[in-house]
DNA sequence: TCTGGGGTCCTTGAACCG
DNA sequence: TCTGCGGTTCAAGGACCC
């Protein structure tokens, strides 16, 4: 799902060697799932991304031919191809055939950095006298996903992550690119300065104003006046970016930070009660997912959108780091407390719990009373929705007023 | 025109501390 | 006791990515 630009050119040369990093994208990824289980769909303009708010989340390249593209708002993309697909999206099931994905991957190379459900790094030094070749590899890596997933995959090799990521943008659709070692600053200094990794919008815009139009524009500018631009941390790392320079290894094992949930309203919601119930909603379903991952947070923020499109967010720690429902509601409610609601009111709201511990490093969370009773009734509630499904227990007050629960 | 939901990382300013 | 200073931490927000 890379929104990266592409470049003219679509060889660099045959020299492989030392070009044992891959980057694996899938092509339309989502759109390409649905297919899977509707194939007269195929050849037509197909659109996931859904409500009536929602945006692009995928789209086939049928569909992209009409100007739509990921992010963009759906009540648009319907404007520019009123003939399209548009399917609401299911994540379960594309988390389910990237699990497939990254098995495929995991056969062959064990050293591979999943970054999100679509695409993956593979270190492939360790298997070149099993498999053969980067090149072999990479070929064998997009004709077992087709054969065994059903999905399409494009292949970037490189000597660097960065570098290999846009050598997997430039192959798309259905390809593979590979970039030699010696061909690498020529590569980059082709491409327009979007193409950098944490150049978006706002710093490309920054960067325009000042003359700076491809990566080679960038990589010829003085540090110290790209730091004034984009900061320093920024201006040192797009800099070692724009000559090649990428010593990250590819992580087998990363970390999470934080585990969130946010909900955009289909019309603005103006009533506190109401934001009160859908955060402590939030709070448990953010709750259910630490324990699930084994994980306990010890800060808890929560994000309000205004209907203006203004966002602020608040944040605080907890007084010991907790995986319980109750405590992350009760600190989001009170950051809920201090935030005043505009007349138009509220468009999106969203909790998210931060500063991850492992909990066998963090050690068991007691209760402040020396019970683990709330302990004991969130896991119990785990395993009834593992057993029942999610929608059969929630926290008393999310039930309508008035309403008892069911016998 | 009208902008999701899941995240990460960085900058900035205030508060705190020695 | 008061003030200045530098370092650290916290909190908020912005930019970015998929």
């Amino acid at each position: 799902m890379s929104r990266g630009p592409r470049p003219a050119r679509r060889t660099w040369g045959d020299d492989d060697a030392g070009c044992t990093i891959l980057h694996v994208d899938m092509d339309s990824f989502f759109a390409a799932v649905e297919l899977l289980e509707r194939p007269e769909l195929a050849g037509r303009p197909v659109v996931v991304g859904g409500g009536p708010r929602g945006v692009v989340t995928s789209a086939t390249y049928e569909a992209r031919a009409f100007g739509i593209h990921a992010a963009m708002p759906i009540a648009q993309a319907r404007r520019l191809c009123p003939q399209a697909v548009f399917l609401p999206g299911r994540r379960e099931r594309y988390l389910e055939v990237s699990r497939q994905v990254m098995a495929v991957l995991s056969s062959v190379s064990p050293v591979i950095e999943q970054v999100s459900i679509d695409e993956a790094f593979l270190d492939v030094s360790g298997s070149l006298r099993r498999l053969g070749t980067p090149t072999r590899i990479a070929i064998l890596v997009r004709e077992r996903i087709r054969a065994e997933v059903g999905v399409v995959a494009s292949v970037g090799l490189a000597t660097t992550k960065h570098v290999a990521k846009l050598a997997s943008a430039a192959a798309k659709p259905d390809g593979m690119l590979l970039v030699p070692a010696e061909r690498t600053v020529d590569f980059l200094h082709s491409l327009p300065v979007g193409a950098l990794w944490g150049v978006g919008g706002r710093t490309g815009e920054v960067l325009a104003s000042r003359g700076v139009r491809s990566v080679e524009d960038l990589a010829r500018m003085p540090v110290a006046t790209l730091e004034r631009l984009v900061g320093v941390a920024a201006a040192a790392r797009l800099h070692d970016l724009a000559w090649g320079r990428d010593p990250r290894p590819v992580e087998i094992e990363r970390a999470e930070k934080s585990v969130g949930t946010e909900t955009t309203f289909d019309s603005d919601v103006r009533d506190r009660g109401e934001l009160e119930r859908i955060i402590l909603r939030q709070s448990h379903e953010c709750a259910r997912r630490l324990r699930e991952g084994g994980l306990e947070a010890a800060r808890v923020g929560i994000k309000v959108r205004f209907s203006d499109f203004t966002t602020i967010t608040r944040s605080r720690g907890l007084a010991a780091p907790s995986q319980l429902g109750s405590e992350i509601a009760a600190i989001a409610r009170s950051l809920l407390d201090g935030v005043r609601i505009p007349p138009g009111g509220v468009r999106l709201i969203g909790v998210r719990a931060e500063q991850l511990l492992d909990v066998t490093v963090a050690g068991f969370q007691w209760t402040v009373d020396g019970s683990d009773g709330p302990h004991r009734a969130e896991l119990a509630m785990d395993a009834v929705r593992r057993r029942f499904g999610s929608s059969t227990l929630s926290p008393a007050s999310l039930l309508p007023p008035g309403e008892p629960p069911d016998a």
